[in-house]
DNA sequence: AAAAAAG
C-alpha cells in the first residue's frame, strides 16, 4: 500500500502528517498528490469525506515551502461555498505547516471584521482561504490582487453551482493568470461543472475516488411516519416526536445534528429542546458569523450535544464523532438526505439516521428511498394512538422554563412515568425492535466528553482503524450524475 | 421551496 512518505511530499510535510497520526493516503489523496506535485492541473471527482482536503493542501504546502508571498498578492488561493468549510480548510493548512512557521494564510470570509482580513494580505500571504463574495469585496476595494497566484482551488464545485456561484468562481478564474495551476474538485459532473472544467482547467489529470460497493451500511437509518391530530398542532408534536426519538436512543446518543429546512424551524426546535432541559444550540446562515463559529466550535469539543442545523452544516462539516443525525424535516432535495447523514458515521465509525416524515413529505422521501436504494426502516409516531395527543404536550409546553440540569435524568424519569409510555411500535419486526424503550438505566448521566475530537484525531484512539487522512464515504454518494438520473 | 454568500 502507498506510504504518504512515497509521495514526494516536503519532508516537514511528512513530519506534520506523522504527528497527526496518518501514514496511508486515501484514495482521492494517492491520486490527486503526485500530479498536483509535478504542477498538473488536478480534476478530482470526490465527495467530502474522502480525505479530500489534504489532497490539495499537502501538495500546496510542499509547492509553497519554497519562496516567499508578497504584499497584496497571494501565491495560492482556495475557494470554498460556505465560510465554515473555509474555517476547516484553514485549520487543515494549520495542522500541515506546523513545521512551516514561514508560510502565512489569511481566511477570507464574510459576517467578520475586514481589518484583520486587511492586515494579514497587506503583509503578504501564501495562501488565501475564501468564500468568493469576501473575496471579490477585497478585489474590489482594490485591496487584493489576484495576478501572482501560482495554485488556485476550487472545492466542493457542484455545491457552488447550487448556490449560483458559478458566476463569481469564473470572474475569480479571470482575474487570475492563466499559468496558475488548477486543482478543481466537486462529488459530481454537471453539465456546468463539465463545462467551467473545460474552460479552465487545461489538460487535468483526472481523479474520481471508487464507489463504495455498499452503501453507507454504518449508518442505521430509520423513519418515523408521522401525521399530526390536527393541523395547527403539528410543529408542537413534531418536536414532541423529535424528543422521543431522542430520549428513546438513551446513551447511544452522545451527540447529534438535528437538520430543518428552515431557518425559522431550527430556531424554534432549538428553543423548544431547550426549554425542556435538552442541550442545543442553533446554527443557520441568518446567525452572527461569531455564534455561528462559537456553536460549532462547542459542538466540536463535546460541550454541545445538538446542534440544530440548517443545510449550512449538511455538506462537508466535519465532526468525527457524531452519533446520531436527526431529520427533522425530510429533505426537499434528496441529495440533500444523503449529505445530511453523511455527518454521522463517519471516520469508520457507526451512526444513526433518524428521520421525521409528514404525510406532504411523503413524495420527498419516496425519491430518497429510490436515490439510496434502500429501504428505510419504518417506525409508527407513538402519539398516533391517543385520544388528545396534543393535551400532555401543551400540558408541559405551558409550564415554566425547567432546571437546565438534569435534562437526562429527566427525560428517563417522564419517559418511566406510566402515562408518558413513549414505546415506539415498529412495524418492521426484524431489525427495528432495538427501537423499543430499553429499560432505563440504573445511574444515567451525561456522556462524557469525547477525546480525540480535535483535528489530526479523527478516527485515533477508537476500535475502528481509519486508513488515511480521510473518512468514510458513503458508497451511493458517489454515483455519478448520470447514474443517478437514471433512477 | 429554501438555504447559502456581500452588504
Amino acid at each position: 500500500m502507498t506510504k504518504f512518505s512515497d509521495l514526494n511530499l516536503d519532508p516537514k510535510v511528512l513530519k506534520a502528517i506523522e504527528d497527526a497520526g496518518y501514514e496511508s493516503p486515501t484514495p482521492i489523496q494517492a491520486g490527486a498528490i503526485p500530479p498536483a506535485l509535478l504542477g498538473q492541473d488536478v480534476l478530482g471527482i470526490a465527495q467530502t469525506g474522502t480525505g479530500k482536503t489534504a489532497s490539495f493542501t499537502l501538495p500546496m504546502i510542499t509547492l509553497l515551502g519554497k519562496g516567499r508571498a508578497r504584499a497584496r498578492m497571494p501565491r495560492s488561493l482556495v475557494l470554498c461555498p460556505t465560510r465554515e468549510l473555509a474555517a476547516q480548510v484553514a485549520e487543515n493548512f494549520d495542522t500541515y505547516t506546523k513545521y512551516h512557521t514561514k508560510l502565512t494564510k489569511a481566511l477570507l470570509i464574510g459576517g467578520v471584521s475586514f481589518k484583520e482580513q486587511d492586515r494579514l494580505i497587506d503583509k503578504g500571504v501564501d495562501v488565501l482561504i475564501a468564500t468568493p463574495g469576501r473575496l471579490l469585496d477585497h478585489v474590489e476595494r482594490g485591496k487584493l490582487l489576484l495576478t501572482g497566484v501560482q495554485v488556485m482551488v476550487v472545492d466542493e464545485a457542484d455545491r457552488m453551482l447550487d448556490m449560483g456561484f458559478i458566476p463569481d468562481i469564473e470572474r475569480i478564474f479571470s482575474l487570475t493568470p492563466f499559468t496558475r495551476q488548477t486543482l478543481f474538485f466537486s462529488a459530481t459532473m454537471a453539465p456546468e461543472i463539465e463545462r467551467i472544467t473545460n474552460t479552465f482547467l487545461s489538460n487535468p489529470a483526472r481523479i474520481e475516488v471508487a464507489r463504495q460497493a455498499t452503501s453507507s451500511e454504518n449508518i442505521e437509518q430509520v423513519v418515523m411516519m408521522f401525521k399530526a391530530s390536527r393541523k395547527d398542532r403539528e410543529g408542537t408534536e413534531k418536536r414532541k416526536a423529535l424528543r422521543m426519538l431522542i430520549d428513546n436512543e438513551g446513551e447511544k446518543c452522545t451527540n447529534a445534528i438535528i437538520f430543518c429546512n428552515r431557518k425559522m424551524d431550527v430556531d424554534t426546535v432549538a428553543k423548544s429542546l431547550k426549554k425542556y432541559g435538552y442541550d442545543a444550540a442553533p446554527i443557520h446562515g441568518d446567525l452572527d458569523q461569531s455564534q455561528r463559529t462559537k456553536t460549532l466550535d462547542a459542538f466540536r469539543d463535546g460541550s454541545l450535544r445538538f446542534l440544530i442545523a440548517s443545510d449550512v452544516a449538511a455538506r462537508g462539516l466535519d465532526v468525527p464523532a457524531v452519533s446520531h443525525v436527526f431529520n427533522y424535516d425530510v429533505p426537499s432535495h434528496a441529495e440533500d438526505y444523503v449529505h445530511r447523514i453523511g455527518r454521522t458515521g463517519r471516520a469508520g465509525r457507526d451512526g444513526k439516521a433518524m428521520m421525521i416524515c409528514v404525510p406532504r413529505d411523503e413524495k420527498n422521501f419516496d425519491a430518497i428511498e429510490k436515490l439510496i436504494q434502500k429501504t428505510v426502516t419504518r417506525i409508527d409516531n407513538p402519539l398516533a394512538g391517543k385520544e388528545d395527543p396534543a393535551k400532555d404536550v401543551q400540558a408541559v409546553e405551558a409550564k415554566p422554563d425547567h432546571e437546565e440540569k438534569p435534562k437526562r435524568t429527566r427525560s428517563r424519569s417522564r419517559k418511566s412515568a406510566p402515562k408518558e409510555d413513549v414505546v415506539v411500535v415498529v412495524e418492521a419486526p426484524a431489525e427495528a425492535v432495538e427501537m423499543k424503550k430499553e429499560p432505563a438505566a440504573p445511574e444515567v448521566q451525561k456522556p462524557a466528553p469525547k477525546e480525540n475530537r480535535g483535528r489530526g484525531g479523527r478516527g485515533r484512539g477508537n476500535d475502528n482503524k481509519v486508513v488515511g487522512l480521510g473518512d468514510h464515504l458513503p458508497g451511493f454518494i458517489a454515483m455519478s450524475f448520470e447514474e443517478r438520473s437514471e433512477n
